[in-house]
DNA sequence: ACAAAGAATGAATAATGATTCACTACTTAT
DNA sequence: ATAAGTAGTGAATCATTATTCATTCTTTGT
């Protein structure tokens, strides 16, 4: 009986936890799941291989945290903007800003979350990601059916309809603009390309010309 | 100078090749690429594995002319039907309900041609997959737009968003319906899903409600 | 029937990448 | 200082697949 674990240790595990979490968030925003290997988030967290086996079970139970942290910053900034007061569709229009800008600016990032193939484990946090995302956005577009804000719809469908808009509009750009995609990161918040973007998918569920 | 290439030959080869083609588009159909293996392959071929590189270079240049035909005719009818006659906003209503319902009776060849991830030989004819449908319904919306049946808009990116919706909404269900997907593959051709996407399209497209 | 040429074969090889594990180094309590 | 226990290491192993190539089988012209 000579060594038990102290907060020290504690710490230091968590420390290293937590860089490995963020290198392979890294990688994943830089080339996707596919391209974040093991050695790869060992080399940038600096520890070695085996040392990530001992933090996460399996690649997968890895990516699966990836994903889940991932996304659940996404869907508490689209909450967060449908929580406000005011019009119905003025609250998802701006909901919907936000996401097409977010997918815009981390464009690898949103389409690891959103379309990239992955294991099991990982595509059931999709699922939950999805059924998050359906969650909000259905049920804004329901509150305003019901408020005679938007016409009668399959909210669910058109939910998916828009998200299918945002993400076709981000894969496009993603072969050739990955690198250059890069640097125009964070500087304008008035896209033109957002713009007709958004205006699309207002159209799509108010069928009212703006 | 005994054997010389005759023609029974050259038929049984092209045969054999035929065979292969088929075979690949099956499985492709079936579980995207990722699941096209050459062994795979070759069995359901009736041929050894190294048989199939008697007839392609490589793998990637396999999948490259599988895509390339799938595509070929996935563009030839929806060439088809923007090339009637009519007013320019319903011939595009029809094309991209053809597109649609053509997507959703086969999601995962769909999926495979439009989403899922490639090597660069096949993800070179996935471009050109796109470029000719965008030159299609972009061409069609822009000759729509002069025509003043549509409200002035980037074509292009409503081409895009159109493309994503349908994408999109076929590949949520891509995950759970896929056994059950094949069933209920070649009975109906008014499917409320397939209305219920081509009413956010048109919408998205003209904002009038309809 | 025979020999020359090509086609087909599929076991062996190569390449990639996740996972393991025998070992070393470090921490802690005595 | 020492022993007991834990964390870290990274080369070796395993698994999966594309690709090769020495060998066998077929076809063809004489």
């Amino acid at each position: 009986m000579a060594y038990r674990e102290t907060e020290k240790m504690r710490n230091r595990k968590a420390e290293a936890r937590k860089r490995i979490i963020e290198c392979t968030h890294e990688c994943v925003a830089e080339g996707g799941f596919r391209s974040a290997q093991i050695t790869r988030i060992a080399a940038c967290a600096g520890v070695a291989t085996g040392t990530i086996y001992r933090h996460f079970e399996s690649k997968e139970d890895l990516f699966a945290e990836i994903f889940r942290i991932a996304t659940q910053r996404e869907v508490n900034r689209v909450a967060e903007a449908l929580a406000t007061e005011g019009d119905p569709v003025v609250r998802l229009e701006t909901a919907l800003r936000q996401f097409a800008e977010r997918a815009l600016r981390g464009p690898v990032m949103a389409w690891a979350l959103i379309a990239e193939p992955v294991d099991p484990k990982v595509e059931e946090e999709r699922l939950k990601f999805r059924r998050a995302y359906a969650e909000l956005f259905e049920q804004a577009i329901r509150e305003s059916i019901e408020e005679d804000s938007l016409p009668v719809q399959d909210a669910r469908q058109s939910s998916t309809c828009v998200v299918g808009a945002i993400a076709e509009s981000l894969v496009g750009p993603l072969s050739p603009a990955q690198a250059e995609g890069a640097d125009q990161a964070d500087k304008n918040d008035h896209d033109p390309l957002v713009d007709s973007i958004i205006c699309f998918c207002m159209q799509g569920l108010t069928g009212t010309r703006r």
